[in-house]
DNA sequence: CGGTATCCTGTGGGATACTG
DNA sequence: CAGTATCCCACAGGATACCG
């Protein structure tokens, strides 16, 4: 008798201010293009500026101190000369990557479709 | 003989460009959420408007047709009185449910780690 | 009901210059 | 090398009013 798959009051909640609050990790132009970076290890301040398109000191430094108070990266200082400083996944950053993969995945085939049409 | 894991060179970069350009799916602070109320089946406007938080009518529909054009997901209008218009996510837009649920679990995780500090 | 139009603000981000 | 400081702009988003 159930003809209206669809409940009028609601669909499953299970968390909705989360989204937002989790989507914050990745939020901003850069977040995801740094944890992609780093997938495959530790980089640094430097390689990270030329890895990643245009992206100016300011913001770089700016999403780095933000992700690493996340807990989705670290910053080690190695007191070598000249100065350098290694940023690198934690465990849970690196959770994060099979997800942007996916997120990637599906982009592809929507941008494929949109070109098709 | 390989001591460094790390090659100063690159990290395997699969598509770093695409990556910003996938982002730009869920990208603003509501396209995550409106894909997420979508996930158990189709809403209507005002229905999106009262599930999502304070998110103003302009923003709703902006983001709507954002995710329409992008193959997210789909608008139809019902000619009944009053009107009525329900959104869906398209079979690709629907992919992209796992994926945020993956976000959400190591938010989750990441926001318990920083209170247990 | 399902929007659009207008106005306004906050902030993410770019450019450039400078520092330890 | 690894940032910080300053200035400036574009644009996402909120509030309110109005429309078919």
């Amino acid at each position: 008798m159930s003809i209206k798959v669809r409940k009028n009051k609601a669909p499953p909640p299970p968390d909705p201010c989360m989204l937002t609050e989790c989507m914050k990790v990745i939020s901003g132009a850069w977040a995801p293009n740094i944890i992609w970076w780093l997938r495959a290890g530790p980089r640094r301040f430097n390689e990270l500026r030329v890895d990643i398109p245009p992206i100016s000191a300011k913001v770089l430094s700016a999403r780095l101190t933000e992700l690493e108070q996340r807990g989705v990266l670290t910053r080690t200082v190695r007191p070598t000369s000249p100065p350098s400083v290694e940023y690198a996944l934690t465990e849970l950053g690196a959770e994060l990557v099979p997800a942007l993969e996916s997120l990637i995945q599906v982009g592809h085939r929507l941008k494929a479709r949109r070109e098709a049409v």
